[in-house]
DNA sequence: TAGTGGTCTAGACCACAGA
DNA sequence: CTGTGGTCTAGACCACTAG
């Protein structure tokens, strides 16, 4: 029972720490000594509501913390869950998501959303060198890790280097096919981060809530010839990523 | 006038789409056409809340939003402001922060809060290869971009490679102190990346609410005989940094 | 259908920034 | 000092998930 000493306004233990922040230690504490594991549901906002005996608001204020702090998420509607722990990923290394998912021990998934052919908006007929309004494929896939939906990309790919690439399954790497079937090698690869918010189309696709936190990453790869041969945008769950780069100097 | 249909619960007009993420449209779109300009200030919440009739809690719903996306930021109890844009960080790239600042025409500063000698916890101990326990240098500085500080950095050297580091002056690039003074040249880094919620002491130092969304930076640079010259960790605003990468296959 | 989170209202007092 | 954001309360109805 923490002190309640007053019962308007503000009161506060003596510790002058805000009660959502307080709340927000208790479980993160619960979560780092293993009281809820990875994946574990925590109690209702309702049922917290009347264990600690403050509103539902500063209840949803410390669960928006961890949610910030990439401790916990939500189901929509189902409830508030222990994240995961990331997966780590290397843009120095060519392994695609299925290969170093994989590594980590960990199941990864590929389910195409969606292909068709889009004309290119202007920022991307620059970056593959055609004219605005050219024709580009264009793939949506949404992937996750041991079944939970982690990220949505969206891949345009110049149809004139790789003609008729709806036809394979693309339920895999995309890199894969596009070097067998296609003979297109990815040489040099530019890669682009930084952290946003989810927006409603992306956040309907993973099923989380609009404006929840994420990383975007861009990708482009580009071939010997300097043509590009992938863009590639991708929205993670932002406490579902970490990025490890490794770099030597070259003599 | 939103179309007022009823007066209790949700009506919402007829997109179906929620009040705090109309208002949050009305915002970014604003800032898009410019009439909000990089540092201008937003009006305060009670005036947005009596111009657009709504309450409070759904107003600060929507700045929320606008500052996860990185649109705004705010400046505690002062107002919400509007971001200015990020700057770009190449980890392959050897450039400090001073220069690659300066390279993107934006004013670089930095300050140096605190330098002591600490005992090495196990993990960083660890890193440095040393018993735990080990005194270490421990540096915190705050770097700011155009007046706004946008990040706290804690770095860790060791003082048998490095003795009397404190004695310099830590407000300009310590890599290059390192280097000159003590002939310590990084051969080797490593980078790793993850969002972040900026906790309490951070985020006192950089003047923002705990949580507030940030990124956090963990720089290792080795000697070439192995040693680790300087441990790093940058606590950056989210809105204030984006990374970039390009590599290339070495043949 | 029952229970969950999602959205919203209309107040209140507090702590601090800034003139 | 006034005005700002920061925290908190105690309700309400909505839209959806899951059994």
């Amino acid at each position: 029972m923490p002190s309640a000493i007053s019962l308007l306004g503000v009161p506060r233990g003596e510790d002058d720490r805000p009660q959502y922040l307080a709340l927000r230690d208790q479980i993160a504490s619960a979560i780092d000594l293993g009281k809820l594991s990875p994946g574990a549901r925590l109690p209702s906002e309702r049922q917290l509501q009347t264990d600690t005996g403050t509103a539902r608001g500063t209840i949803r204020e410390a669960l928006f913390q961890l949610e910030a702090e990439g401790l916990i998420y939500r189901r929509d509607r189902s409830g508030w869950y222990v994240s995961p722990p990331p997966v780590t990923y290397d843009p120095t290394r060519w392994a695609g998501f299925m290969t170093y998912v994989v590594e980590q021990q960990r199941v990864p998934a590929t389910e195409t959303l969606s292909i068709e052919s889009v004309a290119a908006p202007s920022a991307v007929a620059d970056i593959f060198r055609r004219a605005p309004g050219t024709p580009m494929h264009c793939v949506t896939r949404r992937r996750s890790i041991d079944g939970r939906a982690v990220l949505i990309e969206r891949i345009m790919v110049d149809p004139v280097l790789a003609p008729g690439l709806a036809e394979h399954d693309l339920n895999g790497s995309l890199t894969q096919i596009l070097s067998t079937h296609y003979g297109l090698q990815a040489v040099r690869n530019r890669v682009d981060m930084r952290p946003c918010a989810l927006t409603t189309s992306v956040a309907e696709m993973l099923g989380v809530k609009p404006g929840t936190p994420g990383l975007l990453v861009v990708r482009t790869s580009f071939a010997e010839n300097g043509a590009v041969v992938e863009y590639d945008h991708e929205y993670w769950r932002h406490d579902a990523i970490r990025v490890h780069v490794d770099l030597q100097v070259r003599p």
